[in-house]
DNA sequence: AAAACGGGGGC
DNA sequence: GCCCCAGTTTT
C-alpha cells in the first residue's frame, strides 16, 4: 500500500515529465491571484489566463477596477463563464478592497469570504497562493482523485479537507490543490480517465 | 437541498 | 449537438 506522500510524489513527477510547470511562488500579486481565481470558476484555464491578463491590464489596482464601467468589465469577461455575474462581483469586490481594506487583499478566511464571489475554496486558494498561509482547497478534482486512488474514502469535500489536513504536514497543504487539479485535467479526468498512462496504475482502486 | 448563472471546448 | 467544467449565491 502506497503512502499518501508517495502518491502525491508520483503525480508530481508525472506532471513534470509532461512539462507542466510547478506553481509559481513569486511575481504574482495577491490582487492578481484573487482576480484570476474568481475568473477561473467553471472556466477553462486558457480562457481564464487570457481574460485575467486583459482585466488587470485595463485595471491594475483595486481602485482602478472599482472605477471601471460595468459594461466594459462585462465585455472583457465575455469569454469566461458567468461573465455578467463575475463582472458585478469583481467590481464590488474591488470597491470593498479600495474603500475598506486600503487597496490590500485581506489575509484571513472570514474577510476574504465576505467579498462577493469569494467562497471557501477561493479563499483557501488565495491564502495559499498569495500569502503562503497553509490552507487546503478541496475542489471537485481533489475530492474525485482522492476517492479514486484510495487516498481517502470520504463522502463530502469537507471530510476530504479534514482528512488531507490530518495526513499531510501543514507546509504541503498549499501545493496539494495545484497537483491534484493539473493531474485531474490531464490524466485522472472526470470522464474517461487516461488510466493506461497513469503512474498510479496498479495500486488504484478505480483501475487496479 | 436544489436551482441559477453561462460561454467554450472535447468528443 | 450534447455534456462537462479550479464554484458561489440565492431560493
Amino acid at each position: 500500500m502506497r503512502t499518501p506522500a508517495e502518491t502525491v510524489r508520483l503525480m508530481t513527477e508525472h506532471l513534470g515529465d509532461m512539462g507542466v510547470p510547478a506553481p509559481l511562488s513569486g511575481g504574482v500579486s495577491p490582487f492578481n491571484v484573487l482576480v484570476g481565481t474568481v475568473v477561473s470558476l467553471r472556466t477553462r484555464d486558457a480562457v481564464t489566463l487570457e481574460v485575467t491578463k486583459r482585466l488587470l491590464q485595463r485595471a491594475p489596482t483595486p481602485c482602478e477596477l472599482a472605477g471601471a464601467p460595468l459594461c466594459e468589465l462585462e465585455e472583457l469577461l465575455r469569454p469566461a463563464g458567468f461573465f455578467r455575474v463575475k463582472a458585478r462581483q469583481l467590481k464590488e469586490t474591488a470597491r470593498l478592497l479600495c474603500e475598506r481594506h486600503g487597496g490590500v487583499v485581506p489575509r484571513n478566511r472570514d474577510e476574504l469570504t465576505a467579498l462577493p464571489g469569494v467562497g471557501g475554496k477561493t479563499a483557501a486558494f488565495v491564502m495559499g497562493m498569495a500569502f503562503g498561509i497553509p490552507a487546503v482547497c478541496v475542489d471537485v478534482h481533489v475530492h474525485r482523485i482522492s476517492n479514486r486512488t484510495g487516498l481517502l474514502a470520504t463522502r463530502t469535500p469537507e471530510q476530504t479537507e479534514a482528512g488531507l489536513m490530518r495526513i499531510f504536514p501543514r507546509e504541503e497543504w498549499t501545493g496539494l490543490n495545484h497537483v491534484f487539479v493539473c493531474f485531474g485535467q490531464r490524466v485522472c479526468l472526470p470522464v474517461r480517465p487516461r488510466c493506461t498512462a497513469c503512474p498510479l496504475k496498479g495500486e488504484c482502486e478505480w483501475n487496479p
